[in-house]
DNA sequence: ATTTTGAGCGTACAACTGTTCACTATTTTA
DNA sequence: TAAAATAGTGAACAGTTGTACGCTCAAAAT
């Protein structure tokens, strides 16, 4: 019981979600695509389409997942870098611009879906996103010694940053990247500052 | 000559600009405006269309640049309200929220084309937009007396998330919403902080 | 060995798109 | 007053879209 159907239905599957997400170039969102024209990418027929997917949306709820996925694995591979030591804000830096770099069409997907139009999809999209806000808050709480509240603030105006950074950087060659890179590095820095000067500042929470 | 008939060009202009932005909404972005709808929503048959833009593209710059004038605005009545008296933060934070409120659909038009697809458009908003951090900066440089490059680290971010949050804040109810702006208050304080900070630990510039 | 399932296909259709063209009616110009 | 210019119209076009339907044929279930 090799599932012989199973495997073919889930090749084609991906061929369609490939094809999708090859269609995402620099000037060609998500919600321009044609349910025909990925099919044909596909080598499909149009029809068949409706074997995988219900809708174009599903497939898009797919591919956002799918983004999610990737977005982990940046996370994972940020951590271990980290682990081996050197400034952290640079490293995380580095990695997030890396992973656009090979990862261009969905983080397009990403960038774009967040402000996009269909209600779900931004839905998605701020869950993945938030979940990257959560895994820095904790980080940050621990390694700086924050107050929880104070961390998220630090934690979430960074990820509105980079990833603001990350939309920019698509359209960016080599060199402009490098120094995107070095604005946000230098920006970072900033906040991390003033995250530590707030909390110094507060009166201290001492035990009853 | 009171140009009667320019005068109702003028007019019907309006209407097609009026139609479009009216059609603007949560779940509607400009690029799946269609020609005949906007035409028809203004009252017009799909051919005159023509005698006023050439293209829906054309038509979406004018709006980019409506867009433009709003933004003007807006930094003109901070600027009012500041002189007054008061948190700079905190009034900058609430006027920017206010402008959301009443101009919606003109904020969701510029805070969506920036990430969008049409390589014209982008321009044009992240015209306007470097135009805004531009005056910021020059307002944190002499206020704050810093230097140029670390003013316009701040005024940089400071936009990145106020602009962030402001795509935020257009789906969120009355009450979220100031709940939100307490949090970008938060963070452009902290922001604020980080970069004295990091003013303060350069080394002075002297004259030789 | 026979029946059932289901992935993929081709045809067809109605809805919509942007754009062309020749036309009317009114204002503007000469 | 006659001629020219032009905002707005309606019919028609070729193209694209999503989707319903019935079919095939190989795999799976019986």
């Amino acid at each position: 019981m090799a599932g012989i159907r199973a495997q073919q239905k889930e090749k084609t599957r991906r061929q369609l979600i490939e094809a999708a997400l090859g269609q995402l170039s620099a000037d060609r969102s998500f919600s321009s695509l044609s349910l025909r024209e990925v099919a044909k990418e596909a080598g499909l027929a149009p029809t068949s389409f409706y074997r995988h997917f219900s809708d174009m949306d599903e497939l898009g709820l797919t591919l956002v997942d799918e983004a999610g996925l990737t977005l982990r694995q940046l996370m994972r591979q940020a951590r271990v870098r980290i682990e081996k030591g050197g400034s952290v804000i640079k490293i995380s830096v580095h990695t997030f611009m890396e992973f656009i770099e090979s990862n261009e069409n969905i983080f397009r997907l990403l960038l774009r879906e967040r402000s996009g139009i269909a209600p779900e999809f931004r839905a998605a999209v701020n869950r993945e996103i938030r979940y990257f806000t959560m895994e820095l808050c904790d980080y940050i709480e621990k390694a700086n010694k924050l107050d929880r509240d104070v961390a998220y603030l630090q934690a979430n105006a960074a990820v509105t940053i980079v990833f603001s950074a990350g939309a920019e950087a698509i359209d960016l060659d080599k060199k402009e990247r490098e120094e995107l890179a070095n604005r946000i590095i230098e920006q970072l820095r900033i906040i991390a500052r003033g995250a530590q000067d707030m909390q110094s500042r507060r009166p201290a929470v001492t035990a009853e």
